[in-house]
DNA sequence: TTATATATTGAATCTATATTCAATATATAA
DNA sequence: TTATATATTGAATATAGATTCAATATATAA
């Protein structure tokens, strides 16, 4: 006999995360339509064949990374809600952390390009279109809740939570776009300024 | 005789002007990339030969609309550094400017996603990056110099005045990405919770 | 060792679309 | 009217690159 099945699906997991990981590096610098089949089975190390057995076609593996682009960052928000502490306390937290992430690794950073050009274009096939549908907006509702509970602990300033949420979310994507988009990109500016917006002085 | 010059030259810039029109639309929407030759032509109401009269490439016209735009943003940003005034108007008044053009008509917007989209791809022609790399940082040292004005005035935070610059458009750009790229964006926040980030509280 | 299942290759095909070009339409000066 | 310059057309061409597929490599159970 040959292989165990086991052990096939170990390699083709193995294939599978470099085809991943090779598209992602890709699309988000370069987007759907620039991005050659040949540029990332070069990049996978893989003959470009072998790509059209993990998927059916560039528009695929396109939409599994737009999933899994927004899956991390639901995820990170719902983490986010779920901690202890105050309004505050959360959102100096996810400030603080998220520049320090841009600054140092390039993973947000690298998503957050992904998805921005996926969110700018309407000529992304319409399967990416409905996962963004379905799933962009619940990191706004999220950053949403956290700020009207902070509105109830009195910290965070008037205003509909949601329309707060929108600025923070901007302040996070124009940063985070600036940052990757740049050659030399400077330093980012301190967690403290974004913050003082939402809350009241003490 | 046929046409006079002058005649011929009218023509010309009639038809130059719509396909310019008929390209950023389709450019700002879809990207270079996803955009047929044959969208731009029809938009425009020609025949697709025709286009190449006019233009060498569809890359030419995207480094056309490339310069036209960064043009318009600087133009913009000088006006504003050289009205009268205090750092606090000017940016409270460009603030306020920006937020209601962005919700009244699409030219700002159309032209803010346009350049997000060349910025977020290292794919476009080396002709488009050559004008961004010259053009794109004057906004954002013009911002500075009217923060750095502000500071000695006493009204603008302390801190790097190219790095608050940042933020700034960090700030608009990220509204206006948002704004343009929601089915029902709803409201955008008020100019003074922006505002507020840079200037000291009285 | 060998048989076998499947992972992998890369050249061949097929298609979409950018660009070219020969022919036509148009408008006005004479 | 007519001659003419040039704006315009759209079918023909050329090509890049997505997808297919027949052949090969690989690894292990037997």
């Amino acid at each position: 006999m040959a292989r165990t099945e086991e052990q096939n699906e170990k390699i083709r997991d193995a294939t599978r995360t470099s085809i991943k990981n090779a598209a992602l590096d890709k699309f988000s610098m370069k987007g759907l339509y620039a991005t050659r089949i040949q540029d990332i089975a070069e990049s996978a190390g893989i003959a470009q064949g072998l790509l059209y057995h993990y998927y059916p076609s560039k528009e695929a593996i396109y939409v599994d990374l737009i999933d899994d682009g927004l899956e991390k960052i639901i995820e990170a928000s719902l983490c986010l809600r779920d901690m202890d502490g105050t309004a505050k306390e959360k959102i100096d937290f996810a400030l603080k952390s998220i520049l320090q992430t841009i600054q140092i690794s390039s993973n947000f950073a690298q998503n957050s390009r992904f998805i921005t050009q996926a969110v700018n274009s309407t000529a992304i096939p319409p399967e990416v279109q409905k996962v963004l549908d379905e799933k962009r907006d619940i990191p706004y509702q999220i950053i949403a809740e956290i700020l009207a509970a902070g509105q109830e602990e009195g910290s965070v300033v008037d205003g509909d939570p949601r329309t707060l949420s929108t600025l923070f979310w901007a302040n996070i994507n124009g940063l985070s776009a600036y940052f990757t988009t740049w050659k030399n990109p400077g330093e980012l500016p301190d967690y403290r300024l974004i913050s003082s917006m939402f809350f009241r002085r003490e």
